[in-house]
DNA sequence: CGCCACATTGAAGGCAGTCAAAGGTGGTGG
DNA sequence: CCACCACCTTTGACTGCCTTCAATGTGGCG
């Protein structure tokens, strides 16, 4: 059965026996969505987390007027809602909206807890997952507080050059709509269009739809100025 | 043995019997701090983390320019940078340096991680607690990139009511500087001043020194705007 | 008393958001 | 294959919130 090969692609349930596998498929609910159906809303009771198996799922607050922040895109194998698990009658902090068409499972609260009671492992990969997103949102606030438009999206740019690419000229495809990626560096559209272009003027990146090539690393290190930045970019890939 | 009764005390340990507690002393380690010491730097390689004992502690982020964004003021029976033990060669995402004169236990990371792998209340306990971690930043996105500094304020003051009080005008004691406040608000204390006076003069607020007095919640709570926040404020506290 | 850190206030300037309109792109159905 | 439509992208003009800079006020403490 190919569940079983799905789950053990995924981090969060490495390193578990085939036995600790099936019990986890026994509470897990698969769960089909087609694009642009809301998941769940800021502020809902929440008695469990998902697991994407295929599509794309945005993650996102809104503001009063209705501005949008999308906290993360998940990809197949990731996790989340995780944090709705562990703090009491909890309710989920966003909202969550397919993408595209999606796959999911869902692991219901409180079968999923017996299971940790009794599966150290677990509970160590459940911590790791966790530790990640703390990471992401670490990233987050820095850049939401500390940084203009122009470092941001320069670090976005590092951030998304292909692992073990050693090419002078990196070529980055973006995986979503411009007014996402604006949406996720805390941005409108129409800034981001003129950031880009300020970076085209100045010969830092050339860019061709979804397509940005990278001209000038240097030149966008220097404009993220972090030191320790580059440091935290190895774990978080 | 006092140490015993502090660490039963902290959420972090609850419900663990004297057997394991003894196990977590035998690891801890035991340091003092005097007022303005630097913990650690952003960067600098994580082999564990800490605990507070007494004092208060600032997290705090830095921009190339210098500017500070607080990420957190740790009270005595709060852990910080638990987020180094679990991602691989991990560095510390932040600042830590003590505000007063302070004293904490150091759980070195890979004793800590065997006492997690025999020990699943442990690890239940921890990931709660970075559950409300991750709550928190949650929110701190939500205030920096969706909200203007006057709902960024509102929002804090509405926090800070204590609990239980059910007085028409509650009273706040600020635990930091203007400056700090601000910084967590990710402003400037320029800045807060500003929005401070402006809400005394529409009768939102009165001020006294460190004393806020909360005359009209109302108020606060439209600026916020967001409804859902009510929600998830009962469980952060 | 005088120092120092914090707080307040004013003036000026910039970054980025909003509004509005035009241009581009992809997908659907005729 | 083309036409149409919806959605995304780009560009310009304008506005405003907030930061910065600079100066003055205030309080605690040796």
């Amino acid at each position: 059965m190919e569940l079983y090969s799905l789950l053990k692609k995924c981090p969060l349930f490495a390193g578990l026996d085939n036995e600790q596998l099936k019990q986890l498929l026994k509470i897990a609910q698969h769960k089909n969505y087609s694009k642009g159906e809301l998941l769940f809303a800021e502020g809902q009771s929440a008695k469990g987390f998902y697991l994407t198996l295929c599509g794309k799922i945005k993650i996102y607050k809104l503001s009063p007027e209705g501005k949008e922040q999308i906290l993360h895109i998940v990809s197949p194998g990731e996790p989340f809602a995780e944090v709705a698990l562990f703090s009491g009658i909890s309710s989920y902090p966003a909202f969550a909206e397919t993408l595209t068409n999606s796959e999911v499972f869902y692991f219901p609260k409180s079968e999923f807890v017996d299971l940790l009671k009794n599966n150290p492992q677990l509970s160590l990969n459940m911590l790791a997952t966790m530790s990640q997103f703390l990471r992401r949102f670490n990233h987050m606030i820095e850049r939401l507080s500390l940084q203009d438009v122009s470092a941001r999206l320069a670090q976005f740019l590092i951030q998304e050059i292909p692992l073990g690419n050693n090419q002078q000229h990196p070529l980055i495809t973006l995986t979503m709509t411009k007014t996402q990626l604006a949406s996720q560096l805390g941005t409108v559209s129409e800034t981001l269009s003129r950031t880009l272009k300020k970076f085209k003027q100045e010969g830092i990146i050339a860019v061709n739809g979804k397509c940005i090539t990278i001209l000038d690393q240097e030149a966008l290190r220097n404009l993220i100025g972090f030191d320790t930045k580059y440091v935290d970019f190895i774990h978080d890939c």
